[in-house]
DNA sequence: TTGAAAGCGCTAACAC
DNA sequence: GTGTTAGCGCTTTCAA
């Protein structure tokens, strides 16, 4: 069923019949009408191939994630939620939302490379960047538009939007040491991604803001599974003056990590404080409750979409926003899971 | 970038340029190094929507998913690691791999209808089947391959791939038989979703074969979340005669379901027993151990973009399988959630 | 308000 | 072994 078959069927010529359906002004109002009815009668859709050769776009956007073993094990809670915001505001400009994973095999560059000199999309939305990452000079320099979900060194005037780790290593760090902690670990995700930087950076920050010195023993880097999170537990314990709390970088650790301290007959949070990242789930189910940070992630996939449109000049005009860098505000959740140190 | 600005730089035509790129064998061995080191030179890559205008294929496999609630909330991950392995087949033959997700919002059905209408994939993998699923009437109609992940009533001899969720009701309820459990009850998922049916249909069949009536006081539906676990287990718990055993449909209830009976003072496993479905990163950190089933769901991916293959024309040939009608096989894995009961 | 026709980038059929 | 060219489906310019 193509345009001309449709514009046979209603003996008019396909440049009417295209016109018709793309809403142009110059057109009849009656033979819009018949030429509009013919299409949903014969189902007929406009090939994409065809209008994107055209035009030169494609109506895509394309966020890539990577299925390695870290968004594998969680990251379908994450980013199902912030897709389905991301689609919300796609949907008003007809735009279509494609997932591209990278393999676990694929190198992420060379993933982008593909992607773009094929043109699959006109935009691209990225996550997990690294502190160093030439997907985003490779897109500047190609002038493709995008936006990254996570900070990176790489870049300089493109649009981010990132979670306010800062503050959050800041609150959990500052919160601890109300409650009389003084030696607090941080069980950190392993070097390479950027957020692992950002993190321990503030988790530093705070330490020194407290006068608490850095102590590279009982900063721990690991798998971000539960498995990693009984691990990183495990050697905790094993140091000869193991810390009386933790700040994990994710909350998918703490499962692993209660489990290690019951294991050892210790219950979490009266013999280790815990103060996780993200609301989950799964967090809301542990006991005692896992003290941790809220956020829409809905609301990130909103502004995500906002930010991307507002760099394409095709989209500009509805959002005037220009180039965006957000930190995202992430509220506390108070558990159980980080009482006062006893005394 | 295009073909023709290629090959004016090599001053041949644009025809042997690409007839070399395409490794076509009527070409001078000489004239195609030339060609694909300038091309690598370049950068170039052909327009996905050139070729695919003029081929009739996009060389694009879409394998829809739903972001619901369900999806979204679920904590294990369940998706990444099938796109893996569907990955790892589709790379072999220069197919990508584009993920669909159908916002909460929009109907599955019209969603199928558009990613078919604009041409977007050569084939697709559907997820998320319903009993009476439209989609696959659909796209029997349309002629377009595909393969479902999960069973249904529609269609007939097209391919699918499902888990053997009889074999994991029988297993189970068995399990518990001879644990001497009689009152056995089922955590399912709200109606629509074919595994609801088929898993309650395989609970009654085993409940049967022992010699146990069915009670539908027991047999409780809900979302498959945690909280929805916790809200299972509370009507459970308020039954005059509550049951002394629960399989669960899906293993992320299991947590949910776990701190509910906690909440009430009970230890799972002893007061009542459980059995999970998946087993999962999390199942593995619940304690005591949820006694749940195995699957490796890389290979399940791999089976999805082999049965896939095997009913696309142009890939047959490698994959001479036909209709793939299978049912996944799971291995048990014995945790202490269900041991047997006190006389 | 409509029709005719060019041309987006590519591949394949055909001519040489 | 290579060049030429038609045409995939579509939008848009230009002419009527």
């Amino acid at each position: 069923m193509s345009i001309k078959e449709l514009a046979q069927q209603l003996n008019i010529s396909i440049g009417t019949v295209s016109r018709a359906l793309n809403g142009r002004a110059d057109v009849n109002p009656e033979t819009r009408k018949r030429v509009l009815a013919a299409a949903d009668a014969m189902g007929y859709v406009a090939n994409q191939s065809g209008r994107s050769l055209r035009q030169g776009t494609t109506n895509v956007i394309g966020f890539t994630i990577e299925t390695n073993v870290e968004t594998r094990t969680q990251g379908d809670t994450f980013f199902m939620s912030v897709f389905d915001g991301v689609q919300m505001v796609f949907a008003r400009h007809k735009l279509d939302l494609v997932v591209l994973p990278c393999a676990s095999e694929d190198d992420p560059f060379d993933h982008v490379r593909r992607v773009v000199s094929r043109q699959f999309a006109d935009g691209l939305i990225l996550s997990a960047t690294q502190r160093q990452d030439p997907r985003i000079d490779y897109l500047i320099e190609r002038g493709i538009p995008f936006v990254t979900l996570g900070r990176s060194l790489s870049g300089g005037e493109h649009s981010w939007i990132d979670m306010d780790f800062e503050g959050i290593a800041a609150q959990s760090v500052a919160r601890l040491v109300a409650g009389g902690h003084r030696r607090i670990a941080l069980a950190n995700t392993e070097r390479g991604i950027n957020l692992s930087f950002v993190f321990e950076e503030a988790y530093r920050a705070a330490l020194a803001a407290h006068g608490i010195a850095y102590d590279p023993d009982i900063v721990i880097r690991g798998e971000i599974t539960e498995l990693g999170g009984y691990r990183v537990c495990d050697r905790l314990l094993a140091l000869p003056e193991p810390p009386t709390a933790v700040v994990l970088v994710n909350e998918s650790l703490a499962m692993g990590f209660y489990r290690r301290l019951l294991d050892a007959g210790l219950t979490p949070g009266r013999d280790m404080a815990i103060i996780g990242l993200r609301q989950s789930p799964q967090s809301r189910f542990l006991s005692p409750a896992l003290t941790c940070y809220r956020l829409s992630l809905h609301d990130v996939g909103v502004e995500l979409a906002q930010s991307l449109l507002a760099t394409m000049p095709a989209y500009r005009d509805h959002y005037p926003q220009g180039v965006t860098q957000k930190i995202w505000p992430m509220e506390l959740v108070p558990g159980e899971s980080d009482p006062p140190l006893r005394t």
